[in-house]
DNA sequence: ATGATCTCCTGAGCGC
DNA sequence: TGCGCTCAGGAGATCA
């Protein structure tokens, strides 16, 4: 499933291919999405040209040349693809974007947990309103992490997930995150040490920046813009390995559900 | 106010 | 072969 990374990796392969490029043709299949209905028809980003390609968590933002902003959310299973006209469309697709450069831009989600919304000229994209600092803004410091765990007596990994107080990280990063730090994800997060505060904020932006050096993580069929997969599931060390030895102390990684979601760690070395 | 649980949705995997 | 069941989870809504 997409997280920072994956849409990261996908911000930037669209970044070259996709800014100044001009949207000819908008084929808009409106399917019920998360999120509810767009405030502005996507038609009308017809002639418009893309200005930039921005990221908040796992929101991607395509700002337009006439300052609307097209705000995508890949949710669950949601793909962006490059195209050509006449190439086998994907089941569940919603729209189709056609290019001043003859591809075309897919959007699909089987799933519909994504979401596809277009704000007008100036306007503020209210969806993000509650959102909290992005994982590689240079913002979210050792500091700023300090006093975000201080506020919240939620477990560790549900605070990790909640994207109002950090945003981006999901569950895979999540787990990583705390195996890295060698802290349980069952804590309580105002009650991490003050000296584990650091290994956490280090083990978040390590697990991030190593899954974009490998372009991502690829579960769940996820593909970037080009239909590239990503490689860093063969790097996780907790992550869907129920039962394996930890690759630090040997010690056999257990699944807990914690918010109705997996939770893989190492009992021996996550405190 | 805070944290836990439910909900949306479809496809994959599994047992029989 | 196919049926029914469970599970996957981002994030808003709802509940305790």
């Amino acid at each position: 499933m997409p997280e920072l990374p994956e849409v990261e990796t996908i911000r930037r392969g669209l970044e070259g291919e996709l800014t100044g490029r001009r949207i000819d043709g908008v084929d808009w299949r409106p399917a019920k999405l998360r999120g509810g209905p767009s405030p502005r028809p996507l038609m009308e980003m017809e002639g418009k040209r893309v200005r930039e390609l921005r990221r908040h968590g796992k929101f991607l933002l395509i700002g337009l040349s006439d300052r609307s902003t097209f705000v995508i959310h890949l949710g669950m299973t949601g793909k962006l693809l490059f195209a050509e006209p006449g190439e086998d469309e994907r089941d569940h697709t919603h729209l189709v974007l056609g290019l001043d450069d003859e591809r075309q831009l897919r959007f699909s989600d089987p799933r519909r947990f994504g979401l596809l919304k277009l704000f007008g000229p100036g306007k503020p994209v209210p969806d993000l309103d509650h959102y909290g600092v992005d994982a590689l803004d240079p913002a979210f410091t050792p500091a700023a992490l300090g006093t975000l765990l201080a506020g919240s007596g939620a477990p560790l990994k549900a605070f990790l997930l909640d994207q109002t107080k950090l945003a981006g990280v999901g569950n895979i990063y999540a787990c990583e995150a705390l195996w890295r730090a060698g802290l349980s994800p069952r804590r309580k997060a105002r009650t991490t040490p003050k000296a584990k505060v650091a290994p956490l904020h280090a083990g978040i932006l390590g697990a991030l920046h190593d899954s974009l050096a490998a372009g991502g993580s690829s579960f769940n069929d996820y593909v970037d813009a080009i239909g590239q997969e990503g490689s860093f599931m063969m790097e996780v060390a907790v992550f869907q390995r129920e039962g394996e030895p930890c690759p630090r102390c040997g010690g056999a990684i257990r699944r807990i559900v914690q918010s109705g979601r997996s939770t893989f760690y190492c009992p021996t070395c996550q405190r």
